[in-house]
DNA sequence: CGACATTAAGTGTAAAAACATAGATTTGCG
DNA sequence: CGCAAATCTATGTTTTTACACTTAATGTCG
């Protein structure tokens, strides 16, 4: 635990909303930190594995650059070089699409699929160090945050 | 509600914990972008407006780089290089520790209490967008969160 | 004291993010 | 149709991050 973690619990004077926002912000990053120790192995960012897993989740369709955007965890990335990166690591293919010329078909390769699966074991097993909550609590918290951002 | 909020929604059958990983970090990035709002107005980056947090919490001591490091959401920052353009902005201070001249000692100017108080009132009007939980749900999930973390 | 490990802060560099804007295509409407 | 607005992707530029390394100072232990 961070010395963070620690101070957000003495804020007692605050609201418990600044709290929250501190403490997703602080929560994410520390997930962030966790997940890079695997992202590196294979050498992927984490928007390039959010892509990934995105246009796994359409496979075998193709997705366009704006789907990519919109689904994204943080929206402000630029999916187009995201895309050039993993073009060069042969983990998608892109293509023009054929009903609309702006757009770009953009699927992912067998060897991205494959690349997943791998990750996939990995956090399957990284993921085992999160239960230090009940599912019960998992769902409750999942609930709450839907909550808080409608 | 961006996409990917419907969709975590939809991951039945994906577990409490991965569902909990990407609404956690999701619901940040959703947080990071409406605070840059805020800090663009001020020409401050979060990590910038972090630091200065940390150091009007310590004011009016003083505080070192490794204090600002640890205590920051995100520790992989280069606090060094965030202190050098709030020093170009003087907002803050950074000087020779007299006990330890390994160390530097970084105050926060008046000039940078003021902008945090000016901020601080645009927090308070922005934060109450942000009351779609009650207060005791609120502390509820900063209890879990905690409890994840530990 | 003196060699060696440890700690603190800063820097060089390559990669990535942020932000604005361009170029090409499609859409909608008079 | 024909033109303006909207949409989609890509790119140029600046700033920030990530990571390894350097320099300086302190601590440790013989």
């Amino acid at each position: 635990m961070g010395s963070i973690g620690e101070e957000i619990k003495q804020m007692e004077f605050w609201s418990e909303y600044s709290k929250l926002l501190i403490n997703v912000l602080y929560t994410a990053s520390w997930l962030n930190g966790l997940q890079n120790g695997i992202f590196k192995e294979h050498k992927l960012t984490p928007q390039q594995y959010n892509s990934l897993r995105i246009l796994r989740g359409q496979y075998p369709e193709a997705a366009s650059v704006n789907l990519l955007k919109d689904r994204m965890i943080d929206k402000m990335s630029n999916v187009s070089r995201i895309i050039d990166k993993l073009k060069a690591k042969d983990l998608v293919t892109r293509r023009p699409c054929k009903h609309d010329r702006r757009q770009v078909d953009v699927t992912i390769t067998d060897k991205g699929l494959k690349l997943l699966e791998t990750i996939d074991e990995q956090m399957v097993e990284w993921e085992k160090q999160l239960h230090s909550l009940s599912p019960k609590e998992a769902t409750q918290v999942n609930e709450l945050l839907d909550k808080w951002r409608s």
